[in-house]
RNA sequence: GCGCCCGUAGCUCAUCUGGAUAGAGCGCGAGACUUCUAAUCUUGAGGCAGCAGGUUCGAGUCCUGCCGGGCGCGCCA
């Protein structure tokens, strides 16, 4: 479906009739930006059913002030049968009363798009690539990476419903120290597998005894055949082994959680391909790499700094405050020299890229935006670029922080997680903050059954929803949309609240903020709890009225699609509907 | 020292990318309850949006400077 079947994108474009009928009275000037006008809900709900702005926005173009121009609009509006009244009011805003057939119109749009509705075409099939997770591949995924990928997946999948083409996207840190590391420790586990003692790991291994099945593996791929063999033999055999059975074990990890990746990018196979030299020719020929001297770094004094000279990208003609190297000095790539490599990479199929990192990252955002900047635009396509920083998750148990140690290799992993509180609880809570501000993930909280607790909240709204649906066909009732004009007026604010699910879409698709969706559920689930509870002081607001088979068919046609928008709402944000608690 | 993020009710957080009198929940005060799922409900108090300027019809929202908190600052990843 498109947008401009939703109520408020329909009296937008009645909005801008009226202000096009305007420019050709001369009222207002021809070609006329219409672009800040906007139609929203009131925020006061006694103001009206909806408010537009255009009045103040335009007053100035009109060379005439709001008021009088707001009268010229809402003499128009008012000519439509749909429009009640329009008044001014204010500085300028002009309010709008519908008839209520409107606004119950609205609940067969809903029923008519379905699992569609609140679907836009705002992202005009523009091709997004969402970078997020890469964590490395050295162990199963914790609680570091948690949140990142959660709110990764769900902008995907907010954007997806936005009418942008999303594609999923892991980077595979497999070409550095630490898969190196990575390596050695895999050696260690097979020579315990094929049974010598390895006592303690040594300081600077992998302790953890995830690496133990990849040592039987080993053991049984190899024999023998590498047990006293010299690092040189094994190193690069071994890397690749353990990095694929990482990668299998953080697949699953993220399977627990419901996310999928379409792409898994490989740093090596970058490297191996020649696209960090192919960067680098590029940008030497353009003068955006040569060869300096990196100043040592200020505030604190490292004891061993000498001055090298390095290949150095200008990102300073980008906004960063110095020149990075992308080599280090005994030749081989730095992480950015192959990032910027892989950013250009992503880029070629992608109208636009965005990377969701760890807040720890914040200081390598501006190299490589410069980069993406430098390249995009050399080759005569610059993309935007974000990149969300997504802040810490403390963890706490009842109050009290959870310890973890890296050091011993225990720490909560997200199987660990997912195992204790479930997938929905994981997902919907990690969207219930903004992500650049910190939150607590306190265990004992977040299984409440609890007003306090939004998944639960919302879940059983939705829960309820069923249940009552159920019970109602097992008594012979059935929705009914032809019996609407029943409702009463607390049904028909429910309804409003409910039309509003396509424009907080749509707002949380241009902000790229998944959580407002999140929290506009918590908003309609409470709404919805609010008008049930009418029903235990006056039986007569039920949604059963087992004398009335119209009024309880209107009001299950009622509940039926604001189940339907939290359906809607919930699967975007990958939590399951559940239809009983 | 520099950069980035955050400062909103006692607490945890919203505020729909600049709109009208800044909203929820918890906690606190006062009441209600043999239920279409009480896994609660109604109601009251509680605010100089860190501080000071600026931009404009209008600022919690944008800009500048301070103050406070967090994160980061080698050729690591």
């Amino acid at each position: 479906m498109s947008e401009s079947q939703t109520i408020y994108a329909a009296y937008g474009a009645k909005i801008a009739s009226v202000l096009a009928a305007l420019e050709q009275e001369g009222v207002l000037p021809a070609g006329t930006s219409y672009r800040n006008v906007a139609v929203e809900p009131p925020r006061d709900a006694s103001h009206g059913d909806l408010a537009t702005n255009a009045a103040m926005v335009l007053a100035k173009l009109a060379k005439t002030n709001p008021r009088e121009l707001a009268g010229h609009i809402t003499a128009k509006l008012e000519l439509d049968p749909s429009i009640k009244s329009a008044e001014i009011a204010g500085p300028g805003f002009i309010n709008l009363r519908l008839d209520r057939g409107a606004w119950l119109a609205e609940l067969g749009a809903i029923a008519g798009a379905g699992a569609d509705y609140g679907r836009s075409s705002l992202g005009e099939g523009q091709r997004v690539n969402i970078e997020y997770v890469s964590a490395n591949p050295t162990g199963p995924m914790h609680m570091g990476h948690c949140r990142g990928a959660v709110v990764g997946d769900a902008l995907a999948s907010l954007l997806e419903f936005a009418g942008h083409q999303v594609t999923r996207e892991y980077y595979i840190n497999d070409a550095g120290g630490q898969v190196d590391t990575l390596s050695r420790s895999a050696h260690l586990r097979y020579r315990e597998a094929l049974g010598e003692e390895i006592g303690e790991i040594p300081e600077g291994l992998y302790p953890g005894d995830y690496l133990v099945p990849a040592g039987q593996a080993l053991a049984k791929k190899f024999g023998d055949k590498y047990r006293d063999a010299p690092e040189s033999e094994w190193l690069a055999i071994f890397r690749a082994e353990a990095v694929d059975k990482m990668i299998d074990m953080i697949k699953a990890d993220l399977a627990l959680l419901g996310i999928h990746h379409d792409i898994f990018a490989s740093e090596a196979t970058l490297h191996s391909a020649g696209k960090p030299d192919e960067a680098e020719a590029w940008l030497r020929e353009h003068d955006l790499v040569y060869d300096g001297i990196l100043e040592a770094p200020k505030g604190k004094t490292p004891e061993d700094w000498e001055p090298v000279e390095l290949p150095l990208f200008r990102s300073t003609k980008f906004g960063d405050d110095q020149d990075r190297p992308i080599k280090k000095s005994d030749g081989s790539w730095t992480y950015f020299g192959a990032d910027l490599a892989y950013h250009f990479q992503k880029a070629e199929n992608a109208d636009a890229l965005i990377d969701i990192w760890g807040a720890d990252h914040a200081g390598t955002v501006k190299r490589i935006k410069a980069a993406v900047a430098a390249l995009t635009q050399g080759a005569g396509r610059p993309i935007p670029f974000d990149v969300k920083l997504v802040q810490m998750v403390h963890l706490m148990r009842g109050g009290e922080p959870v310890k973890m140690s890296k050091r011993s290799g225990t720490f909560v992993t997200i199987a660990d997680m997912v195992d204790e509180v479930g997938k929905d609880v994981v997902r919907f809570t990690m969207l219930t903050r903004k992500p650049e501000a910190q939150m607590e993930f306190d265990f004992a909280k977040v299984i409440e059954a609890s007003k306090d607790n939004p998944v639960f909240y919302v879940q059983y709204a939705h829960a309820r929803i069923s249940s009552t649906m159920r019970k109602s066909m097992a008594e012979g009732f059935a929705p009914q949309a032809d019996k609407l004009h029943l409702l009463g007026d607390e049904e028909l604010e429910l309804i409003k609240l409910a039309a509003q699910f396509p424009r907080i879409v749509e707002a949380a698709a241009g902000a790229r903020e998944p959580h407002r969706i999140a929290f506009y559920l918590y908003d309609l689930a409470g709404a919805f709890h609010a008008h049930w509870n009418l029903g235990n002081d006056q039986p007569a607001n039920r949604f059963i009225q087992s004398d009335d088979a119209d009024m309880t068919g209107a009001r299950l046609f009622l509940g039926q699609q604001i189940g339907q928008v939290i359906r809607n709402g919930l699967s975007i944000l990958g939590v399951e509907a559940v239809e009983e608690m």
